[in-house]
DNA sequence: ACCAAATCGTTGCGCATGCAACCAATACGT
DNA sequence: ACGTATTGGTTGCATGCGCAACGATTTGGT
């Protein structure tokens, strides 16, 4: 094996003052890259689950979900509950709906928008899938303590409220 | 405004236990999901800085941050470094090269592989992202006290090495 | 009533990404 | 020493994304 790089992740904490007269960023300790792989890792992991048994992409999923918790929504609502740019719902819906897992329904009121919803087989696909990914979030967060578990969710809670000021405008993917 | 689902981000705490007898996802509670959304955040804030000031995305700004650590290091040491996709590095690198802020030098001992370093000019663009680097990195924690700043470190380290046992292979973007 | 501005959703475009195939060079087994 | 496997790095390809422009509809001002 050859991989030290990575798997050490070598911590240097005497190299902290040195930081004050020229400033140098070690990536390992750099907080927006220990989340970016940690996001990515978690992300990777998960995608697995409902690419390859249930064929969803990462936005497809978050609709399938969105819509199982709320029964009917449209998109612009997904978007903005799913944090992702309108365009890439729209794709996403369009190919849910080709498979047949969702169906859109015109608004009356407004006629700009459709009201979507789960099928009967889009909500067999939801139920299979919610148990797992729970399953996965609790195998994921087993190495924490309950306790810890609260804390990195406000923790988390916390930084999202102050990083959306620091980048006030912008959707988010995914 | 209109934007109550996602800024409210409603915490059903009173849901929990339906999740037992009828699985449910909670998008908002879900922690991958919270994680990625606070990731993309993050870096899209961060990206901000190096694209409209330096012009550089993030896979080049990995490498330039790994030289500007170690000196010189070959392509798939920072491709280990930065968790990223070799071909991604090879791009990032070929790039950087051509404005003329890295170096590539071919190793005599192994001629597969070249070491690569900041030329003066990639020097000199580093030492100036890497204070804004570290500024925003600063700023983006301030909402937390040193304490929890530890704690998080701590939290998502372990998390890290846990979900890599739990999707063993495979690189990770960024 | 009318016109301008805003909103929902779709789509064409350019670009980045991951994958797999590939080339060149080196390591390994026998 | 020879052939195969492995490794560093590049590239073609397909896919997915964000952006901006757009059409359709609705809202708001006057």
């Amino acid at each position: 094996m050859r991989n030290d790089l990575v798997s050490g992740m070598a911590r240097q904490t005497a190299e902290k003052k040195q930081e004050v007269s020229d400033p140098r960023v070690i990536l390992e300790d750099f907080l927006p890259y220990r989340l970016n792989v940690l996001a990515s890792l978690t992300s990777n992991a998960l995608a697995q689950i409902y690419a390859e048994r249930f064929g969803l992409s990462i936005p497809a999923w978050r609709v399938v979900v969105t819509l199982g918790q709320y029964e009917y929504r449209t998109a612009r609502d997904i978007a903005a509950h799913g944090v992702m740019h309108k365009s890439t719902i729209s794709r996403a819906v369009a190919s849910l709906e080709q498979r047949g897992l969702i169906a859109r329904r015109p608004n009356r009121d407004d006629r700009r928008e459709a009201l979507l919803e789960l099928t009967p087989e889009g909500r067999e696909i939801y139920e299979a899938l919610a148990p797992e990914a729970l399953a996965f979030e609790e195998r994921f967060v087993s190495v924490l303590t309950e306790e810890e578990q609260r804390l990195l969710v406000s923790l988390i809670d916390r930084l999202s409220g102050h990083a959306r000021q620091l980048a006030p405008e912008g959707e988010v993917e995914g």
